[in-house]
DNA sequence: GTGAAAGCGCTAACAC
DNA sequence: GTGTTAGCGCTTTCAC
């Protein structure tokens, strides 16, 4: 962004608030209310027996004095901590944010709270990231993904806590697993686009090393097109900017070096959505000419001029399910449990109909 | 979505891996390492000086244990936690991952992370985030937003940490503040759209009451208009779904309902560029019939046939600075400082040239 | 360069 | 129903 900012610092008008003072303990509830301190740890925990009346006073003086708990006492105290470590590579792609939001959701009424680390799609940031949250205790951890360094796989077996990689099932979980098999989506769009009389087909994605759910993808739909006696007509990834803009790119610049290309199969709905309005600004005929479809079955696609292709990556389900099995939900489990979901696929308005 | 869906748990093949032991202490390692149980923690803080024997001797000894320490007994005994609360309304609004990213970037080599927590636009929700993560006595607090409920504020000022509320400066902050004036920006985007000549103008937005920023551009908005004798011509609010879609559906509500409207001014950009692609769908003659503009400066636009006009809210530039102040790197101030920020108006294609 | 003792602010377990 | 005691697993402080 070449945009010029710029800023000034305002005179300070008030005094400075933080003042490091000591905060406040049970203690000082306790002095407050003249009730021990035992007492009261278990009126604000809604813990054993209190009656009314201590109990008033209690909160009275907690909420007077603005107490607010100190819960790494506590969670040592305790050996409990309601946290859930939630590790995703990115919040930039809408994916993560939607399986956060399954995830929320499930935990909302059962007291653990899901902390997030972001990855950047890299593996010793993933090592890293997951060192810390375990050196919080957390009661569960939430991975996106079966690929980790050793050390993160074996930190993460040791933790003694239920453990569930989300996202993939192509591949074997530490402990448990609920996702898609990519390699079956990709091959299941490759048949699909087969089926509809599509015979020069282009693979469009991100270039990441990293990204092994786009790439086993790839590696399903070619196996698909292998069987059919095809192979990819054309091939363009990228990496960085503005998806949307990066597909109309790549759109053009796969169609110039391959005019007789006649469908595209991007590895997401953002560039799928670029290759889309690129077309239809130039005029070609979709489905009719050529073919589109992406992945993911994102709700911006909603607002575009003709639904694109794609599949639902059952992003809501799979939070919600990650989520119950680390509340234990799952009666009669100790985790080792595979949970596939299956994702639909939307033809949507640019895939010929058979 | 009305997409069906299918599951299965699979047989588990493996026994369950998280037979909840005794995690690991620092004894263990000292045992293991015949090493006392301070220097252990010496080496595995960097802290004071080990020999190269014995430190090695002990890295060892943690390494193949796959030792993981205890982050809530070592906060609990030296009163320092190394984490930073971020409290933001939305994920699914990309404003705020950007604001994070910003953040993050700058907390990165500051030994500082931070720890994220939605409210969904809800006071009441922010409250109990605020309270749950000052419980961890983090090392400062990042706001979106002035508007609190009265307990969230006094907690604030009460924790004794910074706290920078950010995005917003029209208003009392609780410290400190880093942000732009929404109701300036609404005002400035005004009195460029009048100069270029528009004088039917509308607005559309989201209907979310306690989405105060967006009020004040819209207050803002409006004054520059009243100052020049003008009031809008038509609203329009939606709530929920596609903002790209309801921002085709409004703008088509809009135009049918005052088709003498010439000026559309959206609340963001997603909405705006669904209001463009249903203008440029219509074959409407943008901007000359007719002008757009939103907010944010997102980078969708940059993949857009045209160039919503918008304005830049800074965020990554508001993510570092609130960072910066957290992490004390302003050196001499303690608290109390309000950085104003200037977005940048970016009149792109669909305003006229005046 | 290394170790021993005390205690961070809470809660589990038990007494009364 | 309420209070007392003993830690939780580290780090601080001070001694050696």
């Amino acid at each position: 962004m070449g945009v010029r900012r710029f800023s000034r610092i305002l005179p300070v008008t008030k005094p400075p608030v933080h003042d490091p003072r000591r905060t406040l303990t049970l203690r000082d509830v306790s002095e407050a209310s003249g009730v021990s301190e035992m007492t009261v740890s278990r009126v604000l925990r809604n813990r054993g027996d209190v009656s009314v009346a201590t109990r008033e006073r209690v909160l009275e003086a907690a909420r007077s004095l603005g107490y607010v708990p100190n819960k790494i006492a506590g969670a040592l105290a305790s050996q409990r901590v309601n946290l859930v470590g939630v590790v995703i590579p990115s919040l930039s792609n809408m994916v993560f944010p939607e399986v956060l939001a399954g995830i929320s959701e499930t935990l909302e009424d059962t007291g653990l709270q899901p902390v997030v680390g972001v990855t950047n799609y890299s593996p010793e940031r993933e090592e890293t990231v997951i060192y810390e949250m375990l050196s919080w205790r957390p009661s569960g951890m939430i991975v996106a993904g079966l690929e980790h360094t050793e050390a993160a796989r074996a930190m993460l077996a040791q933790a003694g806590i239920p453990i569930v990689e989300i996202m993939d099932i192509d591949g074997e979980a530490v402990d448990s697993a609920v996702g898609i098999s990519h390699r079956r989506a990709g091959r299941q769009m490759a048949e699909a686009i087969i089926a509809s009389g599509y015979r020069r087909i282009a693979f469009l994605g991100t270039m990441m090393p990293h990204d092994h759910r786009a790439r086993k993808r790839l590696q399903g739909f070619e196996e698909a097109l292998a069987k059919a006696g095809l192979t990819l007509a054309d091939q363009e990834f990228y990496s960085g900017g503005s998806a949307l803009l990066k597909g109309r790119e790549m759109t053009e610049a796969v169609l110039k070096r391959s005019p007789d290309i006649d469908f595209l199969y991007y590895s997401n709905d953002m560039i799928g959505a670029g290759g889309l309005l690129y077309c239809l600004a130039q005029g070609i005929d979709v489905p009719g000419k050529i073919g589109l479809a992406g992945f993911n079955g994102v709700e911006l696609l909603d607002g575009l001029p003709r639904r694109l292709a794609t599949m639902d990556a059952c992003r809501l389900e799979i939070g919600r399910r990650a989520a119950e099995i680390i509340a234990g939900k799952h009666a009669g489990t100790i985790g080792g449990e595979v949970i596939e979901l299956f994702p639909t696929l939307q033809a949507g308005d640019t895939i010929r109909r058979a």
